[in-house]
DNA sequence: AATGAATGAGGCTTCATTCAT
DNA sequence: CATGAATGAAGCCTCATTCAT
């Protein structure tokens, strides 16, 4: 007999799948049940509607990835294996859970406008993760000032956007030969390059532009 | 006497707006047609169905950004010129096309797997923008050599997220104060900052770390 | 509290009067649901699509028929028994179930090129009645020899046509009443006739015509 | 420049073919349109409604099959040689205007209710063929009475069933070889055979059967 | 006479949700 | 708790017909 909580993950994973698949317009109560081996009058009963649904997988996933993170950066790293550390635990998170850079993607796409405070508030958590490397590379006099907002937006939307992109890597794959391109750079790759060309980037001793003014 | 190119063109309009809004299934053909301002069948008439108007969104939308593209970065540019003009001319876009982002986020979190064959060129073309770039920079000596395809994808995706991200960011407003952040960086500064921070993190010159693999 | 059954079996009577009457695409599903008295989505829910609702009453249909007919024509009967049992069973057939002559026409019309598997071997159980009332007749040396699909689409499609035309009939009534036509010939009574009919044109000793070649 | 009348003609070509193979409700305006190269438009110019172009359809057809017979039966014939030339009429007919017999079927099927006066006025040429030979028949000794609707349905009704019958008996194909049936006789053959079968079983001096009540 | 472009009405099907058992 | 059976509200698409040119 399984528990309430047994089922209620069954149901969330399915969910996860379905909606990360196919959005949640695209998504199907039918399906989700079906994924779930549970009745869909019994998957009411344990989660309410569709909404509720998904707003309980994006709490999860969300909360997945907010532990992560702070487990993957310890507080006295410094600001490059802060970086490294984090885009490797995203580049791992996602590939653990393919389904979250796709419903990622998504939130960003309808512009979180719809998200429920309680995702906001993990939202909260991953980003802090960012904010205490900025903050301690820019005390330790490592790090040159910079918008943590957006230095944040750029690792993890890149990692999202280059997860993402694989199928459409493949698709390439006949030109880029031609090319000389390695399209199938590993996404654990792609975070370490990431890592170390936003470390170089953010570096103090950088080659130094004209000093650019979108700077705290 | 609206021509029927001028009436097509009301029609994408609309669908532009309806899809970016909503996503493809969330997306309703009647609110499409209300919108362009046809009845329902005149819409069939024109377009066929609403797979095939999706696809002719998504041609014409990817269309416009390589034509800015190639216009934005010219022949001649050094690097730095070239992403700044690169991300220049997205940042423009994004802010005159607000469902431009917003439906490259959706294209990519289903992964571009049905993207039709006519888009895909059009990617080609956009794509090719970055790779002059590097090609022509590591020519001249002035960048490192860096997968072009994760370059590309990093310029790309950031701005996307970051033009998406701006709802969120003002729901963090509150918080954001607390901490001194400002979270309205424009978007055109945001891709200043960005093209910066990429040509200092390729530069040859740039403070080495150990060397990393991850380069063609 | 309706058993599914029961429910199925509502909404197979509603759809055979409605195909009967209008034909497959005249025929709405609209209707159908009215008729049987369920909402249309559990029409939907109880058969599928339009196209699998129209074979479930095919089958049903064709299945009365085999049925009936091999109850009607006993194994021991004469060649002329046998045609008697067969055309009095259709006549039976016929007038109880108005729809089947239709529907029948209609499959014809139609060539029968889309029919289901299922239905052609409800098809078959019913071409077996005629063929072993001739075969046996020509063992007992009672029956030339003649084409038994053909003896057999003549038996059945005379009697489909003929109970078919009553309305037309009808409308002949008045230049018929001229003539000293009798229009109004029961169809049992007409079945007798074309049974005794058949059986006197195949019996052994008619008067001969020349030997036709039309005869396997 | 093709005369309207031409144009009339390839539009009632057209629409005998798709109302042949669709049905009245199952044919598209579009489609008669397109097959007759003519714009839908001008099909309505010339036309007028569906209806008015399944009538005209109905009118041609049934005039040239009254035409057809009222040559193949001389006013001298003798019952045999009648019904012989009324049944190879038949056959070449429904041999050269493959959409008449479905067309036949289906009007049968919808009962001739809603056939227009004018096309009546045709099926009373057809009928009265018969009419004439079963009268002379009788009138010489050579026949004995019997119901003239009767029988010129069964005339008319089993070539137009064997005539449909071609794909079905063509799925037989494979049961049928194994019983040594030739399911592919053609249809002038199966004419002469069935003008043959009637003829001997209208003669007066057939096996006598209980004398059977279902004459005039 | 011909044509491209409408358009209102309606047809088939789906879906989230609920109810009775 | 679980399940089969509803159901209302839409959603996508089609079609006969007309209109402006």
């Amino acid at each position: 007999m399984d528990s309430s909580v047994v089922v209620l993950g069954r149901i969330l994973d399915a969910a996860t799948e379905e909606f990360g698949h196919k959005g949640f317009s695209g998504a199907k109560v039918d399906a989700i049940a079906r994924r779930a081996g549970v009745n869909k009058a019994g998957l009411y009963y344990h989660v309410g509607t569709k909404e509720k649904l998904y707003e309980a997988v994006l709490l999860r996933l969300f909360g997945q990835v907010a532990g992560a993170l702070e487990r993957a950066v310890p507080a006295d790293a410094d600001p490059r294996q802060g970086f490294a550390g984090l885009t490797g635990a995203l580049a791992d998170l996602f590939g653990r859970l393919p389904m979250l850079p796709r419903i990622m993607a998504m939130e960003m796409a309808s512009g979180g406008a719809t998200m429920p405070e309680a995702a906001m508030a993990e939202f909260r958590r991953i980003f802090a993760v960012t904010l205490t490397i900025l903050e301690r590379g820019r005390t330790a006099g490592l790090l040159r000032p910079a918008e943590p907002v957006f230095v944040h937006l750029t690792l993890v939307g890149t990692l999202v956007v280059y997860s993402l992109s694989k199928p459409l890597r493949r698709r390439f794959a006949a030109a880029a030969r031609d090319l000389g391109l390695r399209l199938d750079l590993p996404l654990a790759e792609a975070a370490a390059f990431l890592a170390d060309t936003i470390a170089r980037g953010l570096s103090v001793d950088a080659t130094p532009g004209e000093e650019h003014h979108a700077t705290s």
